[in-house]
RNA sequence: GGGCCGUUAACUCAGUCGGUAGAGUAUCUGCCUUUUAAGCAGAGAGUCGCUGGUUCGAGCCCAGCACGGCCCA
């Protein structure tokens, strides 16, 4: 074999090495007694303490050799001298690179610059890495490369790491929650018959062994008042959605959605619930309820507002819509308005509640960015919540809104079977007037109501997005490990 | 879908007016027993994203394509 200069020959030289010596250089375990951030927390002077991890770096001096061990929750440092493992430390020179997973038995003691730190008594190669690891200063830094080789990332970018585990601890702080208020976590289908629940274009693919199309779902809404049918009192589900729609900085094809459902609860309980709930995780979250977003602070403390969208229209543009309460009348006063909305508002694809919402949109939502409940929500455009007892043009139904962001959806459930196969018929006119969002009839879930479902409310918030916001992260790629990306060619 | 930008050594990046490709890190060889972006001396390392074109000559100019990013719809 000749001599190669290429890293990644010279380590796999070195393994080819290793193995003709008879050493078996993947090890199937290794005890420890500390993980990594454990051990830094010892006392100087214990002994036959046990470590493992990646050595992401090393500092060679001759006698002496300094390195870090790196997991998930920090860096360990060793330091291995040549009088201590007389008999092992050249062939540790010669046979360990940057990339190795090592693990060490020693003792435990603190250098002159204050470090904690271990000197090696007994180590042994636990597996080898072939390629060596990004440069030890800047990490990696392209974006491409970050989504493509996480693990890469984890390894060189602590920004990066705390992003995620974050997103962990909103997740378990929020299951914490939900499970002390005796809600129940259940799971419901991915591939289901029907996409249904939301507002959006589904995956579509073939089941096999049952020979049908099968759609991927959008939401988990209709499955989980199913649940409630079936006599559970409070669910929720942490469900993985998938919308078959456009990727952008806050669109992913597959998204983490938390849906909850609670029996004999309005819309107006769930709003006091969300409010307590989102304190106390965000509180515990990140320890406080301020926090800034792309240099917008934001202030979760204090009571949150309650507008409706008539309240916030005529504040933000004069238009009243109990007097603009048709599409032509409110096209009109748009038009009379000078507002620029950037569809064709004529379009009769746009129904009177999409045109409502837009105008919202439009001139509304951008300046609401300390937390806001929305509320009295256009019928056509919630085909599943209920109609309000005074006003039948309206449903009883909120959204959250920070920082201009819906965070949470939620609404008084749709009970009545007759209504929601009213409301499914009025969704398929929608989508005769050429509405691609408009819901689809299901059938099998109008069954179930017929069956009696008990009032109750629901609630949905975008995982991704609410983590993004906690992180001052744009785009949602940067708090999902692995994006979805084109194949590398 | 449209516009702009990027793609050069394993990693991070330079590369002037078109004239045979550069640095730091990493690797390899020495020296070095409290370092930590260790240090000192030396060496090797490139299909300049891909395919064409212009030119005596292309990393650089032109066209197309691929992948990515940002903005817009």
């Amino acid at each position: 074999m000749t001599e190669s200069t290429n890293e990644f020959d010279i380590r796999k030289q070195k393994l080819a090495k290793m193995a003709a010596a008879g050493e078996i250089v993947y090890k199937d375990r290794y005890t420890v007694t500390h993980d990594l951030a454990e051990a830094r927390q010892l006392e100087d002077g214990i002994e036959n303490v046990s470590v493992a991890g990646r050595i992401v770096s090393l500092r060679k001096m001759g006698k002496m050799i300094f390195g870090h061990l790196s997991d998930i929750d920090g860096k360990f440092q060793f330091l291995m001298k040549k009088d201590f493992v007389e008999a092992t430390f050249q062939k540790f020179k010669d046979t360990v690179d940057i990339g190795d997973y090592v693990g060490i038995e020693g003792e435990i003691f603190t250098t002159r610059t204050e470090e904690k730190t271990i000197v090696v008594r007994n180590w042994g190669l636990l597996s080898k890495a072939l390629r060596p690891l990004p440069e030890k200063f800047h990490g990696i830094t392209d974006k491409e490369q970050k989504y493509r080789k996480r693990y890469l990332d984890l390894i060189s970018s602590p920004e990066s790491v705390a992003r995620f585990q974050l997103r962990t601890k909103f997740i378990n702080t929020v299951r914490d929650y939900l499970n002390t208020h005796k809600f129940i976590e259940i799971d419901t289908p991915v591939l289901i018959n029907k996409a249904s629940g939301a507002l959006a274009k589904p995956f579509k693919t073939h089941n096999n062994a049952l020979d049908i199309d099968v759609y991927m779902r959008i939401a988990p809404e209709t499955y989980l008042k199913r649940a409630i049918a079936g006599g559970y009192n409070r669910v929720y589900e942490f469900a993985r959605c998938f919308r078959n729609e456009g990727i952008d900085p806050s669109h992913l094809p597959d998204f983490t959605m938390l849906e909850y459902y609670a029996a004999y609860w309005n819309y107006e309980d769930n709003m006091v619930f969300t409010e307590n709930l989102i304190k106390a995780v965000v509180a515990e979250t990140i320890g406080g309820l301020q926090f800034t977003y792309r240099g917008t602070a934001i202030d979760l403390d204090g009571d949150w507002e309650r507008k409706s969208f008539r309240e916030l229209i005529r504040q933000d543009c004069g238009i009243d819509l109990l007097e603009t309460n048709d599409k032509a009348k409110l096209v009109a006063a748009i038009e009379t308005n000078g507002i620029a909305i950037e569809r064709d508002i004529k379009d009769p694809s746009i129904g009177y509640g999409t045109l409502v919402d837009l105008l919202y949109k439009k001139v509304s939502r951008p300046k609401l960015v300390n937390p806001t409940f929305l509320t009295e929500h256009p019928i056509d455009i919630s085909p599943l919540a209920r109609k309000n007892d005074d006003n039948p043009a309206i449903v009883d139904r909120f959204q959250l809104v920070i920082n201009g962001w819906e965070m949470v959806n939620a609404y008084s459930e749709l009970i009545d079977p007759i209504d929601q196969m009213q409301r499914f018929q009025g969704q398929l006119e929608a989508r005769e007037q050429g509405d691609l969002e408009a819901m689809e009839t299901d059938e099998d879930f109008v069954t179930c109501m017929e069956y009696g479902m008990p009032p109750m409310s629901g609630w949905g918030m975008g995982i991704d997005r609410f983590v993004a916001l906690l992180t001052d992260t744009e785009h949602l790629r940067d708090v999902v490990l692995f994006p979805l990306l084109k194949p590398e060619q």
